[in-house]
DNA sequence: AAGGTAACATACAGGCATGTATGTATGTGG
DNA sequence: CCACATACATACATGCCTGTATGTTACCTT
């Protein structure tokens, strides 16, 4: 819902589309063009070192419009994490819920999250989550607890279910292994954002590494990637760089 | 060779074995507070959020100490890079010319850079590779570039010659997979660290999984880690949280 | 034991970023 | 068309932290 907004909100679109226009429509447009910055420099630079003059100065504005858009430096890293849940949870951990077996829904979890990461806004939430990681009295570093908490509960109840119907072998508890599960998606996304396919492919490996699946045959590889690419690609149209 | 000045050196070192000692054991005990103070303060906060009063301070010194024995900040946080990553080589990566076959020297890595992880401290790479991934000007993030670029080649060599040997199945360029062994490495190590034995167990599976190993048998398993367990037991008795 | 030097502690100056207060222009409603 | 509110820019105040300069104590040499 958000993405949209946040798509056609760049440079151009402050005098662009013509003279007049809704106040409504400025407050949207500046919201989402400092947002979008914000979450850039988030991902460049981390919370300490972020300047708001920066973010401003890339959005197109000045620090004056950001304290008007929101109250201080936290709501604003606040308003990212948010953001970034909301279309991670849109485009990647609904499958949790559409697909009808735990297994499948896991690994399409997976492979939708490498595609995912190839945006660079990606990023935010790791770095976020590694600088605010020790220091849970920070409105930031609750707010990232809260929502990792969140999916890793989906994720354990996955693997337990896959455990339970035998289609996932026996192994660590399902919390410990949805972390697990959950961290190698996080690491693996960062570091091989951009290096397709090899992204699709590692992840997969991982994460079957994991749950204690044996290595998927290649026709099969192949079959689920290329599946999964089409349906996949419109994801990464959403923030191109 | 670092560790063991490091690990005598607490803040009841000061005043603790005399009152008649030499300069250079002052100044190495200062150094070795210090930089152990930075470490735990870097993995905790990141470098720009480090405040260096505050790492004097847990040290049991004040900042003119720390300016004495290192240049400034930056200074500060390369020795710190330059410990851990010697720490790490002694610890963990010996293990890749040690093991004669490449799979065992992986595997072996990867657990015992599990337990390595069991320490505060290991956080420190990942977190100041965080902040400065994206901030190749600054010298540290020089530092850990070519560190983690040394270590990567020396996975990629071993990948390479485990599948030219047959033990290892073919699958992405030794580059790739090198990377996502190494982030699924620091990635599970961070996640999981102290919720042995755990920790063990799932980055096993996930560098299998990598590797495109199939799953370890229960039998195989318990016996790697309990050979690895004993002689990877003293690992964790470095420097104690 | 006395001068000298190294190991610190204390005091001072400067920069950079946040937050706020004020000013200005553009849309809005009667 | 005019009063008003909203969207922003500019200017100011404040705080924290780094880096340096100076002072004091402990050790080393002869």
């Amino acid at each position: 819902m958000w993405g949209c907004v946040m798509a056609e909100a760049g440079k151009e679109a402050k005098a662009g589309s013509g003279p007049r226009q809704s106040q409504a429509d400025r407050r949207a447009r500046s919201r989402g063009a400092l947002l979008e910055a914000a979450a850039r420099g988030l991902s460049k630079y981390g919370y300490a070192n972020l300047a708001l003059a920066q973010v401003a100065s890339e959005a197109g504005y000045t620090r004056g419009a950001l304290y008007h858009l929101f109250a201080n430096k936290e709501e604003l890293a606040l308003a990212v994490v948010r953001w970034v849940e909301e279309t991670w949870q849109a485009e990647v951990g609904q499958l949790g819920a559409d697909e009808t077996e735990p297994v499948e829904a896991l690994l399409a979890i997976a492979r939708r999250h490498a595609v995912f990461c190839r945006q660079e806004v990606a990023r935010v939430m790791l770095v976020l989550r590694v600088e605010f990681a020790e220091r849970e009295d920070h409105p930031v570093g609750r707010a990232l607890t809260e929502a990792v908490g969140r999916v890793t509960v989906e994720c354990a109840d996955l693997i337990a279910a896959g455990r339970a119907s035998g289609s996932i072998p026996a192994g660590p508890p399902p919390t410990e292994t949805a972390q697990a599960y959950l961290a190698t998606l996080e690491a693996l996304g960062i570091e091989l954002a951009g290096r397709a396919p090899f992204d699709v492919e590692l992840t997969e490996r991982a994460t079957r590494g994991v749950l204690g699946l044996p290595p998927a045959t290649a026709t099969a590889t192949g079959a689920a990637t290329a599946t999964e690419e089409s349906a996949v690609a419109a994801v990464g149209d959403l923030l191109q760089p």
